[in-house]
DNA sequence: CGATTGACGTACG
DNA sequence: TCGTACGCCAATC
C-alpha cells in the first residue's frame, strides 16, 4: 500500500489544482499562499499560470477563490466576464469592494494551515 | 530556437 | 514605509 501515496506527483498544476479545489465555500486564498504549501513559494507566478488553464479541467476549478495575497481580483479578466469572479465571490458570501475582497484577511485560507495543521 | 510575457511574491535600498 | 529589482517556469510570439 502506500507507494501509491507520493506517486510522482502529478504535474505543478495538478497539485495546484488540487488545493484549489479544496477550497471552502465563502473562503479565499492567495497564489502565494498555495505555491507555498507546494514548496514553491518563489514560484508564485506558476500558480496563476496554472489557473490558466483551470477552466480547462474537470472538475472545474473555483479560481476565483483564488486571489493575490492583498486580496485582489487580478484574475478577473481571465474569467469568462470580468464581473463574473467577483459576482461568483458574493454569492458565496465574499463581499468584493472594487476588485477588493473585503474582510482578505479573515476569509484567507491557507492550505499549509488548514491542511497541514491536524 | 531565442526573447518576451505572465492570474505573484520576496528581497533589497 | 514605499519603490524598484529579481526570481520562477511555462507558454506564446
Amino acid at each position: 500500500m502506500k507507494k501509491d501515496t507520493e506517486k510522482k506527483l502529478d504535474s505543478f498544476f495538478e497539485q495546484v489544482y488540487a488545493v484549489a479545489r479544496l477550497i471552502p465555500k465563502g473562503r479565499v486564498t492567495s497564489y502565494g499562499a498555495i505555491a507555498k504549501y507546494l514548496g514553491t513559494t518563489r514560484s508564485s507566478r506558476m500558480v496563476g499560470w496554472a489557473m490558466n488553464g483551470a477552466h480547462n479541467v474537470k472538475p472545474k476549478i473555483p479560481a476565483h477563490r483564488v486571489v493575490n495575497r492583498i486580496g485582489v481580483l487580478t484574475g478577473k479578466h481571465h474569467f469568462p466576464g470580468p464581473k463574473n469572479m467577483e459576482e461568483l465571490l458574493r454569492k458565496e458570501g465574499v463581499k468584493v469592494k472594487k476588485d477588493q475582497v473585503v474582510n482578505f484577511k479573515e476569509l484567507f485560507w491557507d492550505p499549509s494551515l488548514e491542511l497541514d495543521f491536524d
